[in-house]
DNA sequence: GTAGGGTATGACGAGTTCGTCATGCACAGG
DNA sequence: CCTGTGCATGACGAACTCGTCATACCCTAC
């Protein structure tokens, strides 16, 4: 149960920019609308609709199923994950394993600097 | 290649709805909206709200990212997440851009390895 | 205390979807 | 011929989101 008890989309919205240790402000950057839309999606004054609603996915790199409340699991194998293991796939062996640690020290490095 | 150039939603609608084998009639009822709103939405002269949009995916079943055309998949089937999956998905959007532009590095440096 | 970032909230007009309903058309079977 | 099914399309008012903008309230830092 690394998420709480994923309520409705309110919550999960929330719950994803923060993991990301994004602002409202910056999520909206990344989204291309306003800071304060993003506001009103987190505390439920307004739904997101249909066309923001993949901006906001695409932007979070999670599964709109994840922010609709259809599944828990946040980022499922799609969208984002796709074009990183594009490349991923492509590598040989050995330069795989290199990947997997550069990402384990980048993982260890991002708890660290969140932790602070 | 599956799918060449996803379709937009209309196209990824009726194709599931199709692959049920339902009438947009018996799709509208399990959805809960009415006939002629299906019909809106497989022409594209209308969007689905967000509400809307679950309902659809409830009751064909599919995932809303297959619907939004972010993935090719149409059941969720998570299936592969696999370890580099589970490592990049911890990590703030910031250092998920850091690890995506390390693979692409990664993967030029193994193509000029190779003889390119 | 003053400044600034992060967030919440509310208004505005403009645009869109909502459910409901009415047609219209094509194609099947009786 | 006539009936029924499936689908497309358009109207209507009500409700909603849109982007934009203004304001206000914490905190933290200087």
């Amino acid at each position: 149960m690394s998420i709480p008890q994923a309520e409705a989309f309110e919550g999960r919205l929330r719950a994803a920019r923060e993991s990301r240790q994004l602002s409202q402000g910056a999520l909206a950057e990344r989204a291309g609308l306003q800071p304060s839309a993003v506001s009103h999606f987190e505390t439920g004054t307004r739904k997101p609709s249909f066309d923001n609603l993949r901006r906001l996915a695409d932007a979070l790199r999670v599964s709109t199923d994840y922010l609709l409340g259809r599944t828990n699991a946040m980022t499922e194998s799609g969208a984002g994950v796709d074009h990183l293991h594009r490349h991923y796939s492509g590598l040989s062996a050995e330069y795989q394993e290199v990947a997997e640690d550069f990402l384990k020290v980048l993982a260890s490095k991002d708890r660290k600097a969140r932790g602070s």
